[in-house]
DNA sequence: ATTATCTATAGATCTATAGATAATGC
DNA sequence: ATTATCTATAGATCTATAGATAATGC
């Protein structure tokens, strides 16, 4: 029954990414701590001796979702292979697939307006996470000064996620893929 | 303990009422039936003559705020006194009264995210509310064309509910303000 | 007599804990 | 010996239903 401490890590990652995963499918409250054991391959017997509650569980898992998002962005941005990475970025944020790919979705698009409901420390890591955001989309805009661009970013990032979430709320109606297409030609992304 | 036929009638508009109240402030998971039923000054027993399920009362609640927001955006617009309602929806919808008061708020901005979780009748009540928006929105945005005034007022939507949401992902950070600030400004509402 | 609402409860599910188990690692 | 994980369960809560109750409305 145990296992070695570095399977034991691999373990609490793998609580992690699966916990991410369904949240973002089915909301914080969708889903109990043993469905996501369970999903990850373990019992729940275990859970809290890795975790406080699910309110600490919540918090660690948009953590690690929220840094890996970034990074994935950089490489991007890092990436000299890649010409113009804010197109990139931007036509894959408004694409079909992040509409439709729920588990692997923006969590801002799918649990930002659950954040006032919880925890100190998961408004903590929302409000740095979406700041981290806005700072890197800064770097690639246009605009005369830092707080121009800075500016800029927050407004096209709210566009984004605006599209994001209201072509959700609009699915299986062709008005879904029109609001995409809209916010694509408003950043010119297409 | 049976009440007339009118009372009848508005214990259920009540109950519409605070449904609409609680799913906005605590997601449609975050209330079960006997809480809201209660909240409404009645109990359990009553409310399964009324509604055939939860997700029955989901769709008929989410169809009533909508259409209570779009009329009263549409009096604002009928209201000779009001200059420019385009200025006062928009400023009005990025203010951090509308951030703060969940109960009160636009249902996109807390619930639109759920929408792909439930049935095809609260997909319906959504979409159909999303589509009804941009078209009030379509009349008040400039714009040479229909499509084009259709597009403008996507686009526009889509950042103020963003911003929303953002506004919320960043809880308790001055960002939050931020966020709002650079919408408004972005659609020239101050 | 009809029926809107009530009390009570079945059965499922959720968070969290207690104590057992068995593999690791000194 | 230590400890990561397991089984089992307590106690709370959730959706939905059954049957009782009492006020309406013919």
């Amino acid at each position: 029954m145990k296992v070695s401490k570095e399977k034991a890590i691999e373990n609490r990652e793998l609580v992690l990414d699966t916990a991410a995963t369904l949240f973002r499918q089915v909301g914080f409250d969708g889903v109990g701590v043993a469905d996501i054991m369970k999903k990850a391959g373990l019992t729940v017997g275990g859970f809290y001796n890795n975790f406080e509650s699910k309110e600490d569980l919540i918090a660690k898992a948009c953590d690690k979702i929220g840094s890996k998002s970034l990074q994935r962005w950089q490489e991007h941005i890092d990436n000299a292979d890649i010409a113009d990475p804010l197109k990139r970025i931007g036509s894959s944020y408004l694409s079909a697939k992040n509409r439709d790919d729920l588990g692997s979705t923006c969590i801002y698009s799918t649990l930002g307006a659950e954040v006032p409901r919880h925890d100190e420390a998961v408004q903590q890591v929302f409000a740095q996470g979406v700041e981290s955001t806005i700072e890197l989309l800064s770097t690639l805009v246009e605009g005369q000064s830092e707080a121009e661009r800075r500016s800029h970013a927050i407004a096209m990032f709210s566009q984004w996620l605006g599209a994001l979430v209201l072509s959700r709320a609009a699915s299986n109606s062709p008005l879904s893929d029109e609001i995409l297409a809209v916010a694509r030609k408003a950043s010119h992304l297409e």
